[in-house]
DNA sequence: GCAAAAGTGTTCATCGTACACCCATGG
DNA sequence: CCATGGGTGTACGATGAACACTTTTGC
């Protein structure tokens, strides 16, 4: 126990500590869906949960730790039983704790929130117990007031710890088929971090990625059977390395996010 | 003084969450001290706990949460009640949140933990409440079992986090007096990064700094009245900048790591 | 004057981007 | 055969590191 009370409490036994909050997590997860605007690719998953004190707002999916859990383990639960995903293979990385005094109506509730990154084809939503309802939303343009609690907060530190990780590691390929083309993680990267990255041709861009074509870690594994579109098939390619990994240097690529160079707050790390 | 057992729990008309687990805080605070040998100057500040369940391990400073304080105010409390430590102006961030259960011996323990940096010069340590000793100690090739708990890898990720952080932004400067030297500069990054960095004269480390010389954030005032020392003295800057913000690139510096690049995992963000 | 540390400018290698060109497919 | 998208190689500009050289201090 600590000074506020009383020093040590029962200072006899093994001082056992009292409960003090509520422990909960809250997923941030991110996929790429195929729509028409390209800035609308990257979306995130919101729900609309039953509880009253969430009022009608949406919210990331989360549940409260249980006793004998990790908090990884917690995460991929509250995605199993709110979204029906098994998100047991999932690339998962905790991401900040939210825990400001009344963030949340029900008491002193802490957040672990995390981030959470799949491919969508592979996934069914379903929904879980005590929610309404279930969707994928594009992250850009979505109003903070829609949120419940700080879940914009978390969703705008997400926002900005994706697109920083996207520059020095190689988490864009868990949001890609297990076999994909070179245009294809070209538009993972353009729909995350800018755009005006389309303009980089196919050798400019596999320049980013020279060390891995190196190493054999980004193999060819033939050509993409042409799926009634116009022009040449691009080749296919499988990602064989760890996405943990991080690169040498960090992706430059000025000129794609140019423009004013909005502020510079990346959130590399919690912040 | 809130008791945590029950205080507000009648007030549960709507549903009222049950705690389930202790919130603390840990600080792993930084900071640079003159020494012989340059990679001892980067040292942390470890304290010996009176309480059994620590053993006779070193601990990092940490408090519990109180039930209507943030964890900012909770970290910086526990810099003045365990080290005397003044710690309202300091560069504080969150580092990520350590849980796993069996973690702590006195129940489920959850620790928000924190990086701090201080200048040594300004402080004067004083030993807390509960506190056998303090002392700073370099923080390379410190043994992990001399540490309780988890805290050796609240340490591992906080030399990551920093070392990361001196790379794209500019806390270098929260460790380094008022009016520096370049010389000072170029030694705080040596200290942190690479000792090798001390091969790069005043004009190359300069040209890392050149944004904030061109945009006068980075301003001389003065040189350093001689102190006994040989050779030219150094001209004397100052800061005046937010250490909060970014560089638009991240230093590159490769030779300076080079050697072999031990792992390529270097926390960025909370891994 | 000499040693030691601070500071400057030039040269060379590296790397990112633009661009001109070639290839494979569907209509 | 031509429009469309995929793919390659070269040239140019920016930037970082090495290095030779100058400046200022103490002894």
């Amino acid at each position: 126990m600590e000074s506020n009370t009383n020093g040590r409490r029962a200072a006899a036994a093994e001082a056992w500590l009292n409960p003090n909050a509520v422990v909960a997590v809250d997923v941030v997860v991110f996929t790429l869906r195929p729509t028409p605007a390209i800035e609308d690719r990257w979306q995130v998953l919101l729900v609309r949960r039953d509880e009253p004190a969430f009022g009608n707002k949406l919210s990331l999916p989360g549940v409260l730790v249980h006793a004998d859990e990790t908090f990884d383990a917690a995460a991929r639960r509250a995605l199993q039983t709110k979204a029906g995903l098994d998100a047991r293979d999932w690339y998962l990385e905790q991401l900040g704790t939210f825990g400001d005094p009344g963030r949340d109506t029900r008491g002193r509730v802490v957040s672990v929130a995390h981030v959470a990154l799949v491919r969508t084809d592979d996934v069914e939503l379903v929904r879980g117990s005590g929610i309404q309802s279930i969707d994928w939303v594009p992250v850009r343009g979505l109003p903070a007031e829609t949120l419940v609690f700080d879940h914009a907060d978390m969703l705008r530190v997400a926002i900005n710890r994706v697109q920083a990780k996207l520059r020095y590691s190689w988490v864009a390929f868990q949001l890609l088929p297990d076999r994909f083309t070179v245009s294809e993680l070209r538009a993972a990267y353009s729909a995350i971090l800018d755009p005006s990255l389309e303009r980089l041709n196919t050798s400019n861009f596999k320049k980013a990625f020279s060390a891995l074509f190196a190493t054999d870690t980004l193999v060819p594994v033939g050509h993409r059977a042409t799926a009634g579109k116009v022009g040449r098939p691009g080749e296919l390619y499988r990602f064989v390395g760890p996405v943990a990994g991080t690169r040498t240097r960090e992706l430059r690529w000025d000129s794609a996010r140019s423009k004013k160079e909005v502020l510079h707050v990346h959130d590399r790390g919690t912040r």
